[in-house]
DNA sequence: CGGCATCCACATGGATACTG
DNA sequence: CAGTATCCATGTGGATGCCG
């Protein structure tokens, strides 16, 4: 590979322990990588909210990928009301340091695929 | 969606279609981002090269990763040799430029998850 | 070397309906 | 509002073996 004899880093080489994998294994899910996005954007959201933004995701996937979510430390629930029943999802800490990672989806996105206005086939 | 009237992108809100979840879907796979990663790094390799680059996978996987990524557009397959039959897989332009994503992807990982040396908890 | 064929197991997503 | 309960279809990955 490209440097093995110093004292470099040499992650993601052969046999070694890879952080692009074990990275793409926590967010690599169909709708993880917008949840992040939208809770990037729009800070707290309630459940609805959130379903709302998240253009068709039924709320059984919402909920098991909001749980996927919060067991990885990505996001955090919190009960903001009793009563009128309400609670919030947020981004942790770790959670929000993935704006790059997203940002970066996002650009690549806007880029290469389907500019809205244009009607051309760069769909894919 | 939310902002009508004036210039500015609507992406990734609401109904729309969005950036961040198209593009999720062409590389959220178990091996994508790290064979694009791969790729990146060493340029055009085989197909047992690459296979000995990522980690464990197998065989069968490894093809069908290469056969998705060539449909996308993000990888190309060319033959360079016919008699030692040899091929290499390389990126293509639009494949090249997840470079961003691919290597936040990386730093993020190498922050929040397993410094090798150090055997705390930070695993998952 | 560069795969494909098979078979299998489980993960993941989707649709629909219902609840406190 | 914020989910859960089912059921089902398909996606996706893994193991093994074989082939030109």
């Amino acid at each position: 590979m490209h440097d093995s004899s110093d004292g470099l880093q040499v992650w993601c080489a052969g046999e070694e322990w890879c952080p692009v994998t074990s990275t793409a294994t926590l967010i690599c899910r169909k709708w993880h990588p917008v949840i992040i996005h939208r809770l990037l954007n729009d800070g707290p959201l309630g459940f609805s909210a959130l379903q709302d933004q998240v253009d068709g995701v039924s709320s059984k996937v919402l909920s098991d990928s909001l749980e996927d979510l919060q067991e990885k430390k990505l996001i955090e629930r919190s009960i903001v009301s009793e009563q009128p029943f309400r609670v919030e999802y947020s981004l942790t800490e770790r959670g929000s340091e993935l704006e790059p990672v997203v940002s970066a989806m996002e650009n690549w996105g806007k880029r290469h695929l389907q500019p809205p206005e244009d009607e051309h086939s760069g769909r894919f």
